[in-house]
DNA sequence: AGCACA
């Protein structure tokens, strides 16, 4: 049974009260806005505005019951409904009977924001990339990432509550542009608040946790740290360095995961370079190589214990590898160099557990370059077959997008079902969507340029997701 | 679109 009373606080009859309750709220409503909303009622003694998760509540208090009465009157049987900024705002009698100003940290302006980063691919966002979004605000000392019941959050240390104030009124609400994130992660909303902190503990510099000040840090195995609390202790199993080659092995795998495969997950998260498979312990592994580190820790990251196939089918376990670059002799069905689409194809018939397996792309017209003009000057390559510096076809583009919902579910939860023996939807070798890995923007981007980023009103990649 | 989140 439904309890009544949890649904009469929502009956559209409240009891009158000096206080008004606003809803529908565009976020960023000011106490000015609000005070001139109410005004032409009576005596707005006290606001309070951006209430509620989605900050789009406010409270107006009035100097008398009145007043209240006037404006929830005057509305009920206007045509025009209460707006701000051009947004239809709801008004009812508050359930209380004044507002009470509770500051809390987040309310107190300090050098140090705590940034919520909303969004389905929120993890995806890397250390460097929030590090140049608030560096156009002036000199970012700290930076540490942590995961909470909120979901991926950082603190982020300024110098001082002015510049953090600027950044926190500049990006509040609004999205980091597309043009630094991975073309196939989704868009993430930014939520600011001030934190308590005003120093942020950071011992190792990680891709979790960044102290600027101190370049000289000693680089983490493991270490990640949060807000001033250790937040995991090393583990002796997790020391390992990072690299730009992940070595994949793979768990129950009772379908096929073949080279294709792979570089369909694994280039959801950057370009992929190489990638080698072969057998060991009576397992499948693989090595992928990206061409920077970052982005295969954000792939490990993204991909360590999910599975390729719904069901637990094909779980991923993912390492660090000690190789930086892999030796790709000849492109086959359990190796290939992607930077070269000019190594011959040895066209050994892919077979797995005896069933041939069916390429969709044929082989033999992927590298008929390769066969008749093997060129060896790789500026004399043709763009489109130039790795991914080249234009990306719709294939390409459509494909990773496919994907990339199912690769951060919860295991089990992951792809698309595939029946064994069949192959997903291939991307032709060469053919890498362009995406600029994380931390590897060109140097120009680099801090320098407030302006850049700074007003939001030439900054349209901010905040036009929200603006309705 | 529905009551203050520390």
């Amino acid at each position: 049974m439904a309890s009544v009373s949890s649904q009469q606080q929502f009956r559209y009859t409240q009891p009158p009260s000096k206080v008004l309750h606003l809803r529908n709220l565009p976020w960023e409503c000011t106490e000015e806005e609000l005070i001139e909303l109410g005004k032409p009622f009576g005596n707005v003694v006290n606001t309070k505005c951006n209430v509620g998760s989605n900050r789009n509540q406010a409270f107006i208090e009035f100097g008398d019951l009145n007043q209240a009465i006037a404006m929830i009157s005057y509305y009920a049987s206007s045509s025009e409904p209460a707006q701000v900024r051009g947004k239809t705002v709801y008004l009812q009698y508050s359930n209380r009977q004044e507002i009470v100003h509770n500051k809390t940290a987040a309310d107190v302006a300090g050098n140090v924001l705590l940034v919520t980063i909303e969004g389905e691919d929120a993890r995806l966002v890397s250390i460097d990339v929030l590090h140049l979004v608030f560096s156009a605000f002036g000199f970012v000392h700290k930076i540490t990432t942590f995961e909470k019941t909120a979901g991926f959050q950082a603190l982020v240390q300024f110098s001082d509550a002015e510049t953090a104030t600027s950044a926190k009124d500049a990006l509040d609400g609004r999205s980091i542009p597309r043009y630094l994130l991975p073309e196939n992660v989704g868009p993430c909303n930014l939520k600011i608040t001030y934190s308590g902190h005003s120093d942020l503990t950071v011992k190792f510099q990680s891709h979790r946790s960044r102290d600027y000040t101190n370049p000289y840090l000693p680089v983490a195995q493991s270490a990640i740290e949060g807000g001033g609390q250790v937040m995991v202790g090393l583990d002796g199993k997790k020391l390992e360095t990072e690299s730009n080659v992940l070595l994949a092995s793979i768990e129950n795998m009772q379908y096929a995961v073949t080279l294709d495969v792979l570089h369909m997950v694994f280039s959801a998260f950057g370009p992929i370079q190489k990638i080698a498979m072969f057998d060991k312990n009576g397992g499948l592994q693989a090595l992928i190589q990206y061409p920077d580190t970052q982005t295969a820790v954000v792939a490990k990251e993204a991909l360590e214990g999910h599975c390729i196939y719904d069901g637990g089918f094909c779980k991923l376990h993912l390492s660090y590898s000690r190789h930086t670059d892999l030796s790709i002799k000849v492109n086959n069905d359990r190796s290939r160099d992607y930077t070269i689409p000019l190594i011959p194809v040895v066209n050994t018939q892919p077979s797995i557990l005896g069933q041939p397996v069916p390429m969709m792309g044929p082989p033999d017209q992927q590298y008929n370059v390769s066969q008749y003009t093997p060129i060896s000057d790789p500026a004399m390559i043709p763009q489109s077959q130039a790795g991914w510096g080249a234009a990306p076809p719709a294939v390409a583009q459509s494909m990773p997008l496919q994907m990339h919902n199912n690769i951060y579910m919860p295991p089990g939860n992951v792809p698309p079902q595939m029946p064994p023996g069949n192959v997903p939807p291939q991307m032709p070798p060469g053919n890498v969507p362009p995406q600029m890995p994380p931390g590897n923007m060109p140097p120009g981007m680099q801090f320098s340029n407030p302006g850049m980023l700074q007003p939001a009103a030439t900054m349209p990649a901010y905040g036009s997701d929200r603006i309705q």
